[in-house]
DNA sequence: CGGTATTAGTTTGTACACTAATTATTATGA
DNA sequence: TCATAATAATTAGTGTACAAACTAATACCG
């Protein structure tokens, strides 16, 4: 194996860029979220309900790729905030109805700002953010055909 | 602001593209470095620590782009495992100087195949993820000027 | 020189991400 | 019909990432 290419540098990995730029990118999230009482992961709960709801929890999960057992607790703080509501479903039992509340549903028109935000703190064109964008979605697909 | 254009929507989201992929690639690494008995944060450390040794728990916190709170455990479960050891510094006792133990400086002939085989598992040609890491990059640095 | 500010690393607390196990419900097939 | 397999969500356990607080050592400046 003489023939490998060394390619041990930190900063040569794809994961190491990958997992720095997802934290760096996030952590410009959380003053602006910190206001709304929300986490980044929780933002993203948001946005998948301002989507589409009512939702089961497996649906959100597969949508968010969290395993349930990462958004059980997690949706338990949004409807200990006032965000989110769980009913047991009425044809399944197994099953849980996730639903905004008013309030959760009222901080969508809020929120609206907070892309925008984030894009200017950035200040990397739109382009730029697209190209990106595309390519990471490149890649997970890439992983979950691995 | 209602021209404020609708960009709501969970995939249009650059900190979800970057999250997501950044878990993808990173499970990747998890059955390769389970016979290692390491996790892919404590990879990167090795790396950091195989591109240089000994040093400071700061130094290694700030090329890793982690905080001492995290990168303090991490340590002393790697020292644990007989990969590290840190040691006292001599000139300044509040500093600590990690090294590599002969056990972890012997993981880096093994480790040489690791970036070969999840390159393999992507299917990515190494142009394509050149790309990507420069982008990454740059995005990175751009939310340090924010 | 010595009191105070700063620094290095650790501990505590909270949230999250994954794996494994658990409980309750539903689907399946003999 | 009924025992068993599968499913939905949760809980428990481990590791990690960040923020705040803490302890001990060093630097600084009057």
């Amino acid at each position: 194996m003489t023939d490998i290419p060394d390619l041990l540098g930190l900063e040569d990995q794809v994961c190491f860029a990958l997992a720095i730029a997802s934290r760096s990118v996030i952590s410009l999230y959380r003053p602006i979220l910190e206001p709304y009482g929300l986490t980044h992961p929780q933002y993203l709960v948001m946005l998948a309900l301002w989507g589409r709801e009512p939702r089961r929890v497996k649906d959100l999960a597969e949508e968010l790729r969290l395993e349930p057992a990462t958004l059980s607790p997690l949706l338990k703080r949004l409807e200990a905030s006032g965000l989110v509501a769980r009913h047991r479903n009425e044809q399944d039992e197994r099953a849980l109805d996730v639903s905004l509340t008013d309030t959760g549903r009222r901080l969508r028109d809020e929120a609206r700002t907070i892309p925008p935000r984030i894009i200017d703190k950035l200040g990397m064109s739109l382009d730029e953010l697209e190209r990106l964008r595309h390519s990471l979605w490149r890649v997970i697909e890439a992983s979950h055909t691995a």
